[in-house]
RNA sequence: GGGAAUGUAGCUCAGAUGGUAGAGCAACGGACUUUUAAUCCGUAGGUCUCGGGUUCGAGCCCCGACAUUCUCACCA
């Protein structure tokens, strides 16, 4: 071979692994393994521990004349015959015995592999394991003398080689970077990653049950979108070629479930992919999961009720209470929610009368906030409102009546056109729902699409028209309540996680370079 | 985009005031039939992120780049 390119370790970690690997071709097996049935869960194996039948110890044959006793007394034991599959991930060589720890995704156990007992092949091949290998295994199921759960091997299949070195057997992966980029190893090594991606399964499957007893159908839009419309944020672009024209990502699901609710889809919901192309944080991944749904007939009052069953549906599903920590801090999602309103959470937090254009204004320059000549009284209204009032909101709470200059896809109240039927639900400062009574009045949408609010960038607006969504709504949209769940952060405080990276399997990350 | 910190073996980490690099795990060889982060003896493994500079001499000091993490701003 030609000059070694400084590899290192990692070479002859791989050379070792790949060695292991012609002696297991040299042994007339595949190293990359086949079809095997009839195994059982690792978690189910360790369930049967009753099964084990243990019998009176046998005292050891007397030692060989002069030498010292030696043997323990034998336990004879017996127990089921089992048969798993999985990784290894800690092996012990004893002489003529190895240890093994092999994991499924229900749990480890231990294996034991004697050479004596497991045959001659066998055990050639047991030479030839490395940790990461998947191997399957049948065995007796029972004990050790030290009371470790083990399966006492009579046959070993070989399944798959791992040619890569895994982490540290102890301390597994700790860089934030890596145990991303290496999801499937995270998945593997880091204690509680597999559960947690599990539960996230588990409440999008209690979602739907929930939505599913109340009459709602799943549907899926497009995600290509040539309006990015229905949310305040900046989209993709893509373009596709046969048409020749721009495309965008889309950033919310709102504009064409409305359109179902036209076409007669009474209870509607989507729970898909949103892109957004904004800043990378704990709580911001480019592209998120967001639960959409659309009741005709409703108001954002009923949305409060259906919030509160989707959220104490997917806490029964993980096995949670209904007080729960998260960030180090207690919350308690027993319904009702509080229920405050903007304007009165408003008053209380700052002292200022949100009326009060003039003292509210001045309290925003109080803040340091800037340009207020040229923004909107209810743009510095809702500022100061996400300055002082959200981060205080320890919540679960539900936070109404939204000035209605501010939501321009929501109905008015119709004692007051000043306020929006909407409401926000907070935890802890951070937003986790988001519904409204739907605006649709054609000729108001069309308006507000038309006007973007003094003071607010183009990419943070929602006054993006969309022709056709407006004919949608001059064809009569049912009045309706309408809701929205970011599920990545509903995971988050579900399973007390404070990073959305945690919670989804694969963050966006910068490409690595390779070579 | 601003600020702070970090970048050393496959993984996890040490390397005071500058003197050409260390441990544990993993690997290789040996001992061991009830271990369990096994143990013991031995061996091998490095362009200290990259590029400049200062210096007799740089992992360490200076400048720049790149990357990552945390944080602030923006957004959900």
């Amino acid at each position: 071979m030609a000059k070694e390119e400084s590899g290192g370790t990692g070479v002859v970690l791989e050379a070792s692994r790949r060695e292991k690997l012609r002696k297991i071709i040299e042994m007339g097996i595949d190293p990359w393994g086949s079809r095997f049935d009839g195994q059982l869960s690792i978690g189910s194996v360790r369930a049967r521990e009753n099964e084990i039948v243990v019998g009176e110890p046998i005292a050891p044959p007397p030692p060989p004349e002069g030498q010292p006793q030696w043997r323990k007394p034998e336990i004879p034991m017996s127990g089921p015959t089992v048969r798993v599959a999985g990784r290894i991930m800690l092996q012990r060589r004893q002489g003529k015995l190895i240890f093994l720890t092999i994991r499924d995704w229900t749990g480890q156990i231990q294996i034991l592999i004697g050479k004596n007992q497991v045959g001659e092949k066998n055990w050639e091949l047991a030479l030839c394991l490395d940790l990461g290998d998947l191997i399957g295994v049948d065995g007796e199921f029972k004990k050790t003398q030290k009371g470790e759960l083990t399966i006492f091997a009579s046959g070993l299949t070989f399944l798959s080689k791992s040619i890569e070195t895994p982490p540290d057997k102890h301390s597994g992966l700790s860089d934030p970077e890596l145990r991303s980029r290496l999801r499937y190893m995270d998945l593997v090594h880091t204690d509680g990653v597999m559960e947690r991606m599990l539960n996230r399964t588990k409440i999008l499957a209690s979602i739907r049950k929930t939505l599913g007893g109340e009459g709602f159908v799943e549907v899926e839009g497009p995600t290509l979108h040539s309006v990015a419309g229905g949310a305040a944020a900046r989209p993709f672009l893509t373009h596709h070629n046969a048409l020749d024209i721009p495309l965008y990502m889309r950033i919310a699901l709102e504009l064409h479930l409305k359109r179902l609710l036209v076409g007669g889809m009474e209870r509607v919901y989507e729970i898909g992919r949103v892109y957004r192309n904004e800043g990378i944080d704990q709580t911001h991944n480019p592209e998120f999961t967001m639960m959409e749904l659309y009741q005709a007939y409703g108001d954002y009052r009923s949305m409060m009720d259906i919030t509160e069953k989707i959220i104490t549906g997917a806490l029964d599903a993980i096995g949670k209470g209904y007080k729960i920590e998260w960030a180090g801090k207690e919350f308690d999602f027993t319904p009702p929610f509080a229920r405050r309103s903007y304007f009165e959470l408003f008053r209380e937090k700052t002292g200022v009368d949100p009326a009060d254009r003039d003292a509210v204004r001045a309290y925003a320059a109080s803040l340091g906030l800037e340009d207020l000549d040229k923004k909107d009284p209810d743009v510095i209204l809702n500022e100061v409102f996400e300055e002082k009032v959200e981060d205080a909101l320890e919540g679960p709470v539900f936070v109404t009546d939204y000035p209605a200059s501010i939501c321009p896809l929501t109905k008015r109240k119709r004692s007051n056109p000043a306020i929006a039927e909407r409401f926000e639900l907070f935890i802890n400062g951070m937003e986790l729902a988001n519904a409204y009574t739907e605006l649709n009045d054609p000729d108001l949408q069309e308006e507000l699409f038309r006007n973007q609010l003094a003071g607010q960038k183009e990419e943070d607006s929602m006054a993006k028209m969309d022709h056709d969504f407006i004919r949608a709504l001059r064809h009569g949209m049912p009045p309706a309540g309408g809701l929205g769940i970011g599920i990545d952060r509903l995971v988050m405080i579900l399973t007390n996680t404070t990073s959305i990276r945690e919670v989804i399997l694969f963050p966006l990350l910068r490409p690595e370079k390779f070579g």
